[in-house]
DNA sequence: CCACTACTGCAAGCGGGTTGCATCTGGCGG
DNA sequence: CCGCCAGATGCAACCCGCTTGCAGTAGTGG
């Protein structure tokens, strides 16, 4: 059971280049692996392993299970990774350039996504309280938007989610 | 689908209280239902439905669905609450006196449970740059314990985990 | 003690993801 | 330019966590 990498984000801009360190690394671009990362690269904001096989509407859609395999094989070289945003599936994204940690409302289900430096005086304080080097990457920070949170004061015993 | 309380934790603390507060809403304390909160009572921490539903070795199982439908009452009852502790099943436990928070190694899976007090500072610094209220009971804080930390600073490249 | 209805047991179903295996193909060595 | 063969695909079956439909059972207020 293979799993995520906690590899330093290389900064991957282009296909080309993942291409070429997918090779370096005695794997194979194959045409699936290519569409993968064409929808990657096209996506703006996580996208679902789901949404990643139908793809574009012109082409075929692509076999679940190669999806997965692929992604994986891209999460171990550190060109991809995924988040666990609520409990729907898991979403994945090229970690490139523009990495980004998540906040999500668990009453409204709105994310709220912050590049990494805006969280580190979070990271800061949790690391002087616990030690624990926080990372809202993979899992996000849970809690209740202001919106929410201020609903939440005001009408007590309304509607709820979990 | 009916979703999660967060009912602030009214404290029960037996049985018989929780008993009450269930015919007091309509509803009943049959057997499955009964077995779920001494199971919850005689666990020390927050166990799987499974665990639940196969209980003491003397009785037979539970029926998982009962389990479920149990802790779904229970929960929006505010007797209950569940956590997502990584990849597994929810953890269910009884939501009186003693609630926790968690964080999560997601390199070790070590949890760290803490009195909710003790994240009010993380909370505050979050409440100030986000106007979140964050919330470490339902999903868990992740990131790397003070040792994986260490160890991945040096050790570059080992084994990982999702 | 009755009747009413919440709840149970069982079985089927669902979403998300993984796996086993026969087949195919990217791309390196020649 | 070609052949080889490990790495990748496609497909189907499977697993886990959880939910749902339904007919039958059993708490509980009156």
């Amino acid at each position: 059971m293979p799993h995520a990498p906690h590899t330093p984000p290389l900064p991957f801009s282009s296909l080309d280049e993942i291409a070429d360190e997918v090779r370096r690394a005695g794997g194979r671009l194959s045409a699936p692996r290519r569409r993968v990362l064409e929808a990657l690269f096209a996506a703006d904001g996580p996208v679902s392993a789901d949404e990643l096989a139908r793809g574009g509407p012109g082409d075929g859609a692509l076999e679940l299970s190669s999806v997965y395999r692929s992604l994986e094989h891209l999460e171990a070289l550190g060109v991809v990774a995924h988040v666990h945003l609520g409990h729907g599936p898991g979403l994945y994204a090229l970690t490139g350039a523009g990495a980004r940690e998540h906040l999500v409302c668990e009453r409204c289900d709105r994310v709220t996504s912050v590049d990494p430096s805006q969280l580190d005086p979070v990271r800061d304080v949790v690391r002087e309280l616990f030690g624990h080097h926080a990372r809202f990457s993979h899992f996000p920070l849970v809690g209740l938007c202001a919106a929410c949170a201020a609903a939440e004061r005001s009408d007590r015993g309304a509607e709820r989610r979990s």
